[in-house]
RNA sequence: GAUUCCGUAGCUCAGCGGUAGAGCAUCUGACUUUUAAUCAGAGGGUCCUGGGUUCAAAUCCCAGCGGGAUCACCA
């Protein structure tokens, strides 16, 4: 806890036992460090309410009491760990049944399983589990007897000597046993664990503590993004961080969260991408950048969209487009690698997935010929190519333009069907305001979308680094915007001015890392690969 | 936002008009090389909330709250 203020007192300790328990928490963040070691080392409070209450919680405090009656704390403050479970599991997976080590070892972790009046224990620490063995040949007996206050739940500290059970399980004889935190509520059952998926979702913590399931996707979801950080600085990018409170909400196309600041008195928004910064930084020479990034976008939720999400944005100068795919590739199959023991190959529901490159590429309206028989390039009329699309049962939007219309044949149509990785090349330019011209159609931009079991997994362009077409795409979006489409992009004239002092050709590229992890860990909802996603807000 | 399904003990779930149930967990005791430990016993409920129908509602109906799924918007 922060302690902000300097400000020293006069009061003396004693004076300090007459004021009530909340108001000795004001006063802690004010006392030199030897005073508050003198409270702080006071005997707490009689641990008596919890937020709630019920017998089972009753009956742990009631073990509580019964330590501290032996003058344990049960909150003590450190723990010299000297090895871990799955460590340990490792370095002895040939110990024969029933075989003793010479190594004392120090562990601490959760009790998960309490069995023959606590002479079993299942510690489980971060890495996994190992079985502890109390008994009165190594046990002190004033240890043996605190056990009895042990619970499921309860963190211990354990040190004793390796072995092998004769069943076969590897196991610590202990010869110390340490309270390290007092649980006092219950654990959910211990072979189910939790599956309402509202617990899950609002007390993450219980979903962690059971299922290792979940305990594996989000150790999944970590060694994904240390794969991404560690092939882009291995490839000379560099990371950065750009401002999450934006006075122009750029970058993409979606509905801004919106907040004011009050010393500047000012509207801001929360980004809904880093794009735009991430290319100042380009102009200012950093060539390769990039930021794994959070961004939020006020939009619904769903199985595959949470209000606040995390993606990467590399830029990449003197590179295009198909740089970019490429990149894609490597950092994707290799991802999937990194967390499948070196496997391309993933299952997702009743599927399988092959992510090794190099994965398909075809232009979007090649894929919307495919599926209706009709070639859009030779429809460049908005509104005769929206006819067409009545005819193929796609209502469009009145006032669509080309470019919107062949994306909602493409949405309707082709997308849900990609299923192998496949990049769709050539969009558009009419919805891609940030992207540059085609060198061959100057209707199409040199972007393209990378999808996956249907969904899109990147965005990537050859970057607009022309200033004049820039303005005239911004000035296009504000005339969307002015009929009524709010998603369309805001006009930002500083930005521009920056691609005045000139941006080199560069590469760009999003992958949106929750759907990647969960293609990767084989997840249905986008609820699993977030630690706490966005729900309503429940008082108690 | 629309449609639809769900909400019963701390947890996982049965029950679906007629006295509120099981397993785990908890408590008491037994046992002591177990591993979903076992054995004997006990306690534990706002059946999400509020209305309604009925002699009788956890159960049927309506509304609300929360959650899931699908759709729309979107990545």
């Amino acid at each position: 806890m922060p302690c902000r203020s300097t400000k020293s007192s006069a009061s003396a300790p004693a004076a300090m036992n007459i004021l009530k328990p909340a108001f000795r928490i004001t006063i802690w963040c004010w006392k030199s460090n030897l005073l508050k070691e003198t409270i702080m080392s006071q005997k707490p409070a009689a641990p008596q309410q919890v937020t709630d209450s019920n017998a089972l919680v009753e009956a742990k405090i009631e073990n509580l009491k019964h330590l501290q009656a032996r003058g344990v704390n049960p909150f003590p403050y450190r723990f010299d760990v000297s090895a871990f479970a799955d460590d340990l599991q490792k370095k002895h997976e040939k110990l024969e049944n029933g075989a003793m080590t010479e190594e004392r070892v120090s562990v601490a972790g959760r009790i998960m399983a309490y069995r023959n009046s606590g002479m079993f224990i299942d510690l489980r620490d971060a890495t996994g589990k190992i079985q502890i063995f109390s008994h009165k040949q190594s046990l002190p007996p004033e240890l043996l007897e605190q056990l009895k206050f042990y619970d499921i739940g309860d963190i211990i500290g354990v040190t004793g000597i390796v072995r092998r059970t004769p069943p076969g399980e590897l196991t610590i004889n202990a010869e110390k046993l340490e309270m390290l935190s007092k649980s006092v509520r219950p654990l959910p059952e211990k072979y189910h664990g939790i599956h309402d998926t509202e617990i899950k979702y609002r007390q993450r913590y219980l979903d962690l503590i059971t299922n290792e399931g979940s305990r594996e996707t989000f150790r999944k979801r970590s060694a994904i993004i240390a794969y991404v950080r560690q092939i882009l600085t291995g490839e000379q990018f560099m990371e950065v961080e750009t401002p999450m409170l934006h006075p122009i909400a750029g970058g993409a196309n979606a509905k801004p969260f919106s907040t004011h600041h009050n010393a500047l008195d000012m509207k801001l928004y929360l980004r809904i991408a880093p794009e735009l910064y991430l290319k100042r930084l380009v102009i200012g020479g950093f060539d390769r950048v990039f930021e794994i990034n959070r961004c939020f976008r006020n939009e619904g939720i769903s199985v595959k969209h949470n209000p606040e999400f995390t993606s990467v944005e590399i830029y990449q100068a003197y590179a295009d487009y198909n740089d970019m795919m490429s990149l894609t590739e490597r950092i994707v199959e290799g991802a999937c690698k990194a967390v499948n023991h070196g496997q391309t190959k993933v299952s997702f529901g009743d599927r399988e997935i092959d992510f090794k490159a190099p994965w398909a590429r075809k232009t979007m309206v090649e894929l919307v010929q495919e599926k209706t028989g009709v070639d859009f390039t030779t429809i460049p009329d908005a509104a005769a190519a929206a006819e067409k699309a009545k005819l193929l049962g796609i209502p469009t939007k009145p006032g669509s333009n080309w470019g919107e219309v062949v994306e909602a044949i493409f949405a309707e149509k082709v997308e849900a069907e990609l299923i192998q990785p496949i990049h769709i090349v050539d969009l558009p330019k009419d919805i891609s305001p940030l992207a540059k011209v085609h060198r061959t159609n100057e209707n199409l931009t040199e972007r393209f979308e990378s999808y996956a079991n249907g969904w899109e997994i990147a965005n990537a362009f050859s970057e607009l680094t022309d200033p004049f077409d820039q303005l005239a795409r911004f000035k296009d979006q504000m005339s969307a915007r002015e009929k009524g489409n709010d998603e369309a992009q805001m006009l930002d004239e500083d930005f521009v001015e920056a691609l005045e002092y000139g941006m080199p050709p560069t590469g760009g590229l999003g992958i949106g890392l929750d759907r990647l992890v969960m293609l990767l860990t084989n997840s249905a909802s986008i609820r699993d690969v977030i630690a706490f996603p966005t729900l309503r807000h429940v008082t108690k």
